[in-house]
DNA sequence: TTGACTCCCATAAATTCCCATGCTATCCCA
DNA sequence: TGGGATAGCATGGGAATTTATGGGAGTCAA
């Protein structure tokens, strides 16, 4: 599970250490990081390798002509097996640096089955707009047990 | 798992890199590349051996007299064994060249169980296409849990 | 002998690997 | 309880390896 907030620098050569939490996470479980552009937000997303396989499935069980099908390749095609070097960090591909505005800082936001990379910029306005929301409506109901079947 | 999208140049021989990352990925599990037409789009789709023996088996699971049986046979007649040379490199054949509409540039684009081998104009067509699809029906439904039997 | 193909070597740029440093949190023992 | 030792983390830089690509020498067939 991944949880917490970081800030970590980007270096000359685009390398970030990945949360020492998160990686621990993955070696614990030895797996594998992918990170892809978020189909969501202006943010890159990381997760491991099993459950981007699970949205690999996902696939063949559409209808391959279908627009679900097409958008999951191209997200596949925008997705990135990460290796770390000996002091954790990766090297974030070109193309997910310029999706996500990312330059020389970069925003570790744990959510769970997955986690955002920000830019600051862009991590400062999704915060102030949950808190917003936040404001206005009040805590979202959680519904914590499964519906029955 | 064929991830991330690469360009590559096709040289006076006809002669291209295959992406280091899915050149691994095949020996990794010591599987041999197959390229054939892509019955959806006009692309080249390259995938494992032993995924091609799946959609063989597919055929004998179909009736023998449908279309589908038919339009699978005619992928199968098109389809190439493909092998490297040294330098990772592999030869298209001049039927799917001429079949995609490449030229001098290819873009490998990885969608998890296989892949695609654009021309660039095409690749640029559909990528925008995605994006429309993406922005105009939002996120696909996913269903990551397994049906019940 | 021309053309098509295979095999091998060459190279520049990109990428990976490895070692080094400073900082911070933690631990241990007097 | 305080202060030094220790370990782990984020970061920096340079060396070594890979990658993508170009080109030549040898081979086979018509």
């Amino acid at each position: 599970m991944f949880l917490s907030t970081s800030h970590n620098k980007i270096d000359l050569k685009s390398r970030v250490s990945i949360p020492a939490t998160f990686r621990l996470n993955l070696e614990k479980n030895n797996e594998q990081l992918i990170l892809f552009k978020s189909l969501q937000f202006k943010c890159i997303e990381g997760t491991t390798h099993s459950r981007m396989q699970m949205y690999i499935n996902a696939i063949d069980e559409l209808d391959a002509l279908s627009d679900e099908a097409f958008v999951l390749r191209m997200m596949m095609a925008d997705s990135f097996e990460m290796k770390f070097d000996t002091g954790g960090r990766v090297i974030i591909p070109e193309i997910l640096m310029n999706f996500s505005g990312i330059t020389d800082k970069a925003v570790f936001m744990g959510i769970g089955e997955s986690f955002y990379i920000w830019s600051p910029i862009e991590y400062e306005n999704q915060y102030s707009k949950s808190q917003k929301i936040l404001k206005e409506k009040g805590l979202p109901k959680l519904i914590l047990k499964k519906k029955s079947d």
